[in-house]
DNA sequence: AATAATATTTAGGCATACCTAAAAATATTT
DNA sequence: AAATATTTTTAGGTATGCCTAAATATTATT
């Protein structure tokens, strides 16, 4: 079996948006995060249960079905397999590999996957810190935690943030704070959870607001 | 200036027919090589002659203009890089990566083609021997020659077929000669140019017309 | 040069994947 | 519970890229 690539987008989308499939997505989710209309979104679906992908109740939101599912998980390997790749191998910045791999996690081709997978030691998981399923299907917990939460004398590199504001994003610039940054936590202070962080050549400290919306991955 | 997969592919192909751009390509030769409808290669052909890609004129043919022929070498760029790609690091068989390039060559990202050049440390050639474009688009001739035109004493190896029928494939096998095959040609025969050559394990005697058949490289 | 054969184009359709605008269902206010 | 707002679906339309069948142009044969 074989999939449209818009298709495969709408399906990784959903899996995105169900969160471990508990929760119905909604129409208009989808069509957000897609940034198309509503009424695309539910040609598409009809289409996604007719194939039976998805399940779906007029009105109702839809879910991935098993099949489904197992086809988005291919897509997020390819998709993180093909991150590391261009990170590792062909010294791209994490923030520039996304839109490239996205065109790349719809090359149909099972030997290649597995190959590069090979080639690239089975990583456990993508620049990002987010895990990379394994041929199975199978994949670790996240190793992506917010910097708020790591403890005093841990080092760490930033992989992501959360709230992507420019303002936020001109913050952590203009102190040095880049992804693939290295910190050390020094200190936290009890009392408005202020943090003492130390990079290459600074130490300084960061308040409660900026340190839990970095995501960042222990050493 | 980006174009759709579909008119990539005319682009390539018309390139492909064209040979160095003397002669104007057939709508049915382009629509044979293409596996599709004269029909259907008509309308395409308008269209790119309206994005200034091919000069077209009813019932005439095509040809590529600057632009068209810019935009296919740097397709044929990206298939060959990835070919190497495949081969070389991901330990494919020169047979089995053509497909799958095909799909690569498509993916739009400069930055990406220029780093994975630089990764395969600028190649000229690919596996069948052809050259690749560099960022200019120049390209060195191509190393591939027909073994019947290998001096006895040059140790070459194989990198095609140009009768690709199964009965001449099924020859091949059966004595031993892949893609991929080291041969060293011990001496030519002038009265019917038949040719005694070397394999790993195997000294035998070639017909011209097996010979003639072969694209090799020598080392 | 007229006829036959072949190549090419036109005309009209189909599936995909979008869209807008209107209708219908669901959710929220009052 | 009725009115209003929001969400979702339906209906009908568009562009792409393909198709078949018919018409037209070109080329080959006699």
């Amino acid at each position: 079996m074989s999939f449209t690539r818009s298709e495969e987008n709408y399906l990784k989308a959903i899996y995105h948006l169900a969160d471990h499939g508990v929760s119905k997505v909604s129409t208009n989710a989808i069509a957000t995060r897609m940034r198309t209309k509503a009424s695309s979104v539910t040609d598409m679906i009809k289409k996604l249960s007719d194939k039976n992908l998805v399940i779906y109740q007029k009105y109702q939101g839809v879910n991935l079905t098993e099949v489904g599912q197992e086809v988005a998980v291919k897509i997020i390997r390819k998709h993180r397999l093909w991150e590391v790749f261009l990170v590792e191998k062909l010294n791209f910045g994490w923030d520039e590999v996304h839109d490239i791999a996205e065109q790349l996690e719809h090359i149909e081709s099972e030997k290649l996957v597995d190959r590069l997978d090979e080639f690239l030691e089975f990583p456990s998981h993508d620049p990002h810190g987010d895990p990379i399923p394994d041929k199975q299907g199978e994949f670790k917990p996240s190793q992506k935690v917010v910097l708020s939460d790591v403890e005093p004398g841990s080092i760490c590199f930033c992989v992501g943030v959360i709230d992507s504001s420019s303002k936020f994003l001109r913050y952590l610039d203009k102190n040095g704070i880049n992804l693939g940054t290295q910190l050390k936590v020094v200190s936290k202070e009890d009392f408005d959870k202020s943090m003492k962080i130390k990079t290459k050549g600074n130490t300084m400290v960061i308040s409660y607001k900026i340190s839990n919306n970095l995501f960042v991955i222990v050493n």
